[in-house]
DNA sequence: TACTAACATGATTAACTTAGTAATGATAAT
DNA sequence: ATTATCATTACTAAGTTAATCATGTTAGTA
């Protein structure tokens, strides 16, 4: 599957954002950045982006920043994807093939599953995912 | 998911090939671009490319056309797939983000998922599924 | 043999998408 | 006022995709 870095990023700055919940200062484009190696002009947008849909609150000013405007487990990787085409569309309008075929049907049925194993998976779920990753390295050392 | 059209018309090609097996006529590639829905011009430089997988036989000459070079129980989309780069790939090579987190560990996840879903299909099953379809449709006039 | 209908191959192209940058503006704390 | 932040719009370079064009090769057949 090809994971757009658009949603890559997204995920990665929220998870950024949801990674230290509930402690809930406001995060700079910068920070983020930085820490999720994500160029900063290509983050404002995404961050705009996930701003209008409602999964960020931004603060303007000097003491600005980034926030979760939900709490991580109700952030679903499912609805993010789902809303920010991050795994581009299978687009049959443009096709001269049929659309209610066999083969048509087929590529439904992974969609589905795609959306089924993204339904699984929340924010919260990542940041844990990530917590148990990070101490699993630190027992390498 | 973005299916590509060239794997969409891949699959397209040998569900034509493989929808009236065990009978072995060379199939023109005006016909199968025809009931298809697939352009002539590109559909030949798919074709060439399944041949090269080692899925179809080429017939040169004035009765020439395309046959299976397997039996459809025997071609695998998940291999298709894999071999043709339908599904484009989530290359993390370019991306300054780590590749050993909890974010690229639930992309390749999802990754893992997609294929075990088209590992349970092969050319065979497409055919019957779209002999039910065509049936079921004939049952609707 | 000459013709013809098929497949073969490499080059080219137009449209689209993606990833990212640039320039400028708005907001709020100090 | 200054400054450090977010906001918005426009732009661009590179890559991918879908498709066509031009030309060559093969083999059946009159």
């Amino acid at each position: 599957m090809k994971v757009s870095a658009r949603m890559d990023y997204a995920v990665r700055a929220l998870l950024e954002l949801g990674y230290h919940w509930p402690d809930t200062h406001p995060r700079q484009v910068r920070e983020i950045s930085r820490k999720a190696g994500v160029p900063q002009k290509f983050l404002i947008h995404i961050l705009i982006a996930l701003k209008n849909l409602g999964y960020v609150h931004s603060i303007r000013g000097k003491t600005g920043g980034y926030i979760l405007a939900l709490g991580p487990q109700d952030i679903k990787l499912a609805d993010i994807v789902k809303q920010l085409g991050g795994l581009g569309s299978f687009d049959e309008q443009k096709r001269k093939t049929k659309k209610n075929d066999a083969v048509s049907l087929l590529w439904q049925e992974i969609d589905q599953r795609i959306i089924q194993t993204l339904k699984g998976v929340n924010l919260e779920d990542l940041c844990n995912r990530q917590r148990q990753h990070i101490k699993a390295l630190s027992y390498d050392i």
